[in-house]
DNA sequence: TTCTTGTCACCTAGGTGTTAATAT
DNA sequence: ATATTAACACCTAGGTGACAAGAA
């Protein structure tokens, strides 16, 4: 079995409608999609993965009058989808269930010619990622014997692969819970942003921000 | 077969003396230990490990007087030393003979209580790296029945272990070559120092120091 | 209009030797 | 005297959204 870690966060921005950029050169996910994986047999290899797919064919586009997606035609086409395979495998069940598995060296991309292995994926359209365990077989390779493959997909997780955000209190929820947007936090974390931050450090303390005025910012 | 990566960079430092900083919360090696191998069985698994033996028995200290190290009496107790696993461990020989396997994760440290898995080691002392390659029978462990271990050791890669460099030339050849160290260096690198550079990026460039007063500093 | 691209300041994270203070 | 420690400025390396310019 396994548990989506940070649900909590997925959530809040699945309730906004989650927004992942996507670059030429590969734009890692926020929220890091993490699991704590229970149950595995701990002397046997496996393989862990993640894939994309489309959630409809369709096409979005985002209405800033009605503040919502809107669907914008049909989708483009969309080839079978890269897999990524967590750069620990093969690793065995003891090794996995040690700790959090984090796939935070996942890349996202819309350049249909990436050769740096990154998952392609069509901008203004929806994803749900999957995550896999496969089960590696020592010897005996009987394909399609034993059930030897397990995927999980987690709802909160899906979102819009987009080039630039479209929904802004995405981008301020993002900002306010990835460390390495902290340049853009505006005011110090407090009272109002409790339920934001509980996730991440609580004591994060006041951040500089010189490239915009602000009358709450704090200048040290 | 196991080839020594950067040889003729361990090679400079070795005429003078290696020395390697040992701190308390553990400081990597320079030059990093890295290897080239050839030979392996592609589909076999295989351990790789570093362990480190003193070169005598021997305690240190530096003479300023006459600029080299002197015997300053008996070593140090030495508990048997730590092994280093390198922490892509086990892999298949066709992944190790696919790229330069680096211990660039390796630490070492003086503090005897460390409970982070570095390298512990008597500062003052002389050491000599080691590396191994440990087949991984798959099943039937029958214990030395068959080899299954093989030690490499390359003498230019001997140290003694400090916690502060002695020898200037060595500080010196650090900065030049060690990118983390540029902050150091005062002159921009030029047709007197192509030798050493040739191991690195070639064209560097100036650098900027505003530490210390430098007449050839180049400001911008 | 709508979407995409490239550059940038600002961060996180962590590896350097220096230096002054401390220990032995 | 000699050896060790801890704080520090200065780097490498790379992940952010903002922004202006470009493309469709």
């Amino acid at each position: 079995t396994a548990q989506l870690e940070m649900k909590s966060l997925w959530d809040e921005f699945d309730e906004l409608g989650t927004e992942m950029i996507v670059t030429k050169a590969g734009r890692r996910m926020f929220p890091t999609f993490q699991v704590r994986l229970y149950g595995l047999d701990p002397m046997a290899d496996y393989m862990l993965m993640m894939d994309f797919v489309p959630c409809d064919d369709k096409r979005y586009r985002y209405s800033f009058h009605s503040s919502s997606w809107v669907v914008a035609g049909k989708a483009d086409p969309y080839m079978p989808g890269r897999i990524h395979v967590h750069p620990d495998s093969p690793g065995k069940g003891s090794q996995w269930m040690k700790q959090i598995v984090s796939f935070d060296k996942l890349k996202l991309t819309n350049n249909q010619m990436d050769d740096n292995g990154h998952i392609i994926l069509n901008s203004m359209h929806k994803f749900q990622p999957r995550f896999h365990i496969v089960y590696v077989n020592p010897k005996g390779d009987d394909c399609s014997k034993t059930e030897n493959h397990r995927t999980f997909v987690f709802a909160e997780t899906k979102f819009m692969a987009v080039t630039a955000y479209q929904n802004h209190r995405i981008t301020q929820l993002k900002i306010a819970s990835n460390p390495f947007a902290k340049g853009f936090r505006d005011v110090e974390p407090n009272d109002c942003m409790v339920e934001v931050l509980s996730h991440l450090n609580p004591c994060g303390g006041p951040s500089r921000n010189n490239h915009r005025p602000s009358s709450l910012q704090i200048i040290n």
